[in-house]
DNA sequence: CGATAAATTGACCGGTTGGTAAAATATTAC
DNA sequence: GTAATATTTTACCAACCGGTCAATTTATCG
């Protein structure tokens, strides 16, 4: 009767499988139209399912926002999580540009739901982003600091040079329409391949500490 | 009795008084809470008129998002347009990111307006994408194009430089929540100036044909 | 099998939404 | 001033929205 964690102990088969297809639904359709434009009703049809029978497993429309932002947030911020500070700082760099390309390329709805929350003013995870994001932030930013210390990489701000790579990379999932529209045809295949030669070469080249040549 | 365009001629006072402040306030809503998300009661309450009254005036929800959009959108490709073929390479880049990230710290209304319409799909404003705005990327490609052939700056691909330079100023505008709640109270003041000089040393190291040192 | 709990459904509710109709009021033109 | 016109308001509507409820169907387990 209660389907969440309540008398039963263990979940369901049926259980998991809802909910996921619910969450998989609502994806879709928060990543599309935002949290106030999207409707029960539009997952709930997307997930093949009527609308009392979705708020069966999650209570309210925000309950099943709340569930995707969550679970989303610990695997956005990975790439960034994967920086190592005893790594090769270029070659860290480098990873770390390309990673957070790769999950623009692989997981553009998540971009997508991310960017609505943050752009209509975080309503639902500010506590998110003051808490664990920007603990992460500082942290790296030390790591980032001190290779510049180190005269590793060239003199910059890793505050704002964290946001460039994010805003970069990002774009490629959020703007996706206008990046598709501007570049018409060209490269629809290489895409992807031309976005991280561009920035590979714009942050490193940018970052690179010269090397007197000849 | 008819508002727009029509039997009078020539137009009130008061029409254009009216659609300015409806404007000026739907602005506000829309930018905060995207097309869908937002209410024309909102909005007449923010414009301080009753919700009929502005009807009067705009025909319908999508009639005020619409010209919104399109008083936007010439404004927001001015310094796209100002980038001057015969000027010097470098001081023309260089004009062009502080143009844009000025457009970030003045019209950030303007940007989230953009930005929330071009993630939900660019359901409005599509043809003004592979219209107007393709063309003039595709004029300004080709400049920045002869001056890398000229060896003036060095080799890169101008439709992701173009892409990286929209999306690393617009990201002040559009995040600025997250980059608030990352920055924290540093910089409070300063923030734009460091923003600022950042992104230029970024695409100028990046981009700057390496003299021989020494 | 039968019983018990889980899953699903259709009917419904109060509130909100975009938009309309018509009457009332203010402004302008003569 | 007065007639014509422009503006504003009040009352309203049909559709939609998030969510509830009670009843029904389906799966699970001994």
């Amino acid at each position: 009767m209660i389907p969440r964690a309540a008398k039963t102990q263990r979940r369901t088969r049926i259980q998991e499988e809802k909910e996921e297809k619910i969450l998989e639904a609502a994806l879709d359709v928060f990543s599309a139209y935002g949290f106030r434009g999207a409707t029960i009703d539009q997952i709930a049809d997307a997930a093949g399912m009527s609308k009392p029978n979705l708020l069966y497993y999650f209570r309210t429309k925000e309950a099943v926002h709340r569930t995707l932002l969550d679970r989303m947030l610990f695997t956005w911020l990975e790439p960034l999580r994967a920086l190592d500070a005893d790594g090769n700082p270029e070659q860290e760099i480098r990873s770390y540009i390309r990673r957070k390309l790769e999950m623009s390329r692989d997981f553009p709805r998540e971009s997508r739901l991310f960017a609505n929350e943050i752009l209509q003013g975080a309503p639902h995870i500010e506590d998110e982003l003051t808490g664990p994001l920007k603990t992460l932030v500082d942290e790296k930013a030390l790591v980032i600091r001190a290779w510049i210390k180190a005269g590793k990489i060239a003199k910059c701000d890793p505050y704002h040079l964290i946001f460039s790579i994010w805003s970069t990379t990002q774009h490629y999932a959020d703007f996706d329409v206008q990046v598709r529209a501007v570049l018409g045809d060209k490269a629809g295949e290489g895409r992807f391949e031309d976005a991280a030669r561009h920035l590979e070469e714009l942050f490193l080249r940018g970052l690179t500490v010269e090397k007197p040549s000849v």
